[in-house]
DNA sequence: GTGTCTTTTTGATCCAGGTCAATTCGAGTC
DNA sequence: GACTCGAATTGACCTGGATCAAAAAGACAC
């Protein structure tokens, strides 16, 4: 593969994504506690500050890299929000995850040397770019950015297999309150509220990821509002019990 | 069947699980073209001869590891077949996979260093077992090694992803035909019939992998059988139109 | 072989969630 | 403000797959 800040270079230039050097590195960057460098030394993070060098931004419904794009660099959410998205051939899609900020795109990328789904911004967004061949060489130097990388994929692992179960074994009212549940733990991981967000995602998007139709969302909406586990006003959300949501998504049929 | 091994035999009265001395090595495994050693150059994988130094043999119904049990190991199955099984906590299981030879199982420890899934076998199996901190220190000296790894991981994430799109957004009758195009093309990787084998998992255990109930597998095989896309007798299946199959996988609603 | 236990098949019935359709809401834009 | 167009809500109805039930077929231990 060529040398990759040529390649990134060269995308600067196509219309839609920019490239902006990248102003805050790893190691001075809000996100540190959550994104790649987690658990790394002082110094292992300002060797990463070298790594990741770029940032994407991405506008709203536009891509960052989508299905059969040759795989060069991971992704790593600086702001905003993406789905990650299969086509299944004939128009048929499937949301496979939700990644905001500190979370890592592009990891399917690695096997086949191409993406194998798309990323798409669900507002407009920025991610850093990782390049991939760099990783490599940095983690070959680094222990712990070598075991850190490798903990960070089984993890994309073990979350994959979440949503098997979701969407395997759970009634719609359990894969709805399981979602939001997950969605307030990760906005309180961030220092959001746990209680109260924005949702940057369609009904039809939470159907998706659910295997739910967006009526059934809507109607699992209504329901939750009317039995006071939540309010929600359109992508507005507030959490009124938690725990009551969290039974809601562990119970069986 | 994959080779049988002869120095199995006398261990074969202990209780469950044993551990023997590997006799196979990587380099004349004839599953190396499958396995970890794929890609490698000759000496590579002789140096996973030193890596991959033990094989476990796991009784039909039996664990290779359990959820929660410390992550130490990989394990490449040598023989035989697994399923990954995650429990949604109230008896309530999902199926997330089925390994057969060459496939690679316990990715998902690595995150959080224990297992986070069950890895039973569904007939008598082997699995060569690889240490984790020695395939770790292996792959920061072995280039291609490090790569391949990577490669196995994000593979990995792939497949998930396309469970997640059978899951998510197919009928039954689209499931069961994907399932069994995947199993055809995989028995035929591995050099068996990809028109005729035997399958090792029950009716429920691939509803379990689909989001389906054993008795809809069991009706959707009856109905395969009547339209002459397969013959169907116990777990003993011939698929007569993998062309009709693929069709009916692909097909939108 | 015989008996026991698990798996599979098949039928009858039911209901959760899908489908179709009609408003209503809300974020942009001019 | 008024207009537009996608997103969300809600109702009425339908259906694919679940559930319940019972019998048949294997698999395995003794």
């Amino acid at each position: 593969m060529a040398n990759p800040s040529q390649s990134i270079e060269a995308e600067a230039s196509r219309p839609i994504i920019n490239l902006v050097a990248l102003k805050t590195v790893c190691s001075s960057c809000n996100l540190r506690e959550l994104c790649l460098p987690v658990g790394l030394s002082r110094e292992e993070i300002e060797s990463l500050d070298e790594l990741v060098y770029a940032r994407k931004t991405v506008r709203r419904g536009d891509s960052l890299f989508r299905a059969g794009d040759a795989f060069r660099s991971l992704y790593a959410v600086r702001s905003g929000c993406f789905k990650t998205r299969l086509s299944g051939g004939d128009g048929r899609d499937q949301v496979t995850g939700f990644q905001m900020a500190g979370e890592m795109l592009g990891l399917d990328g690695i096997g086949a040397d191409r993406h194998a789904c798309d990323a798409v911004a669900l507002e407009d967004s920025e991610a850093c770019v990782i390049p991939y061949a760099k990783l490599e060489e940095f983690s070959r130097r680094f222990e712990s950015l070598h075991r850190h990388f490798h903990k960070v994929m089984s993890r994309e692992i073990v979350r994959e297999h979440g949503v098997m179960l979701l969407l395997g074994s759970m009634r719609a009212e359990e894969k709805l309150a399981a979602f939001l549940v997950d969605l307030s733990q990760r906005f309180a991981a961030r220092g959001f509220s746990p209680a109260e967000f924005v949702l940057r995602m369609t009904r039809g998007e939470i159907g998706s990821l659910l295997g739910l139709k967006l009526e059934t969302v809507s109607r699992l909406f209504s329901r939750f509002h009317a039995n006071g586990l939540i309010v929600a006003r359109g992508k507005r959300v507030r959490i009124l019990d938690l725990v009551g949501l969290r039974q809601l998504a562990g119970r069986s049929s």
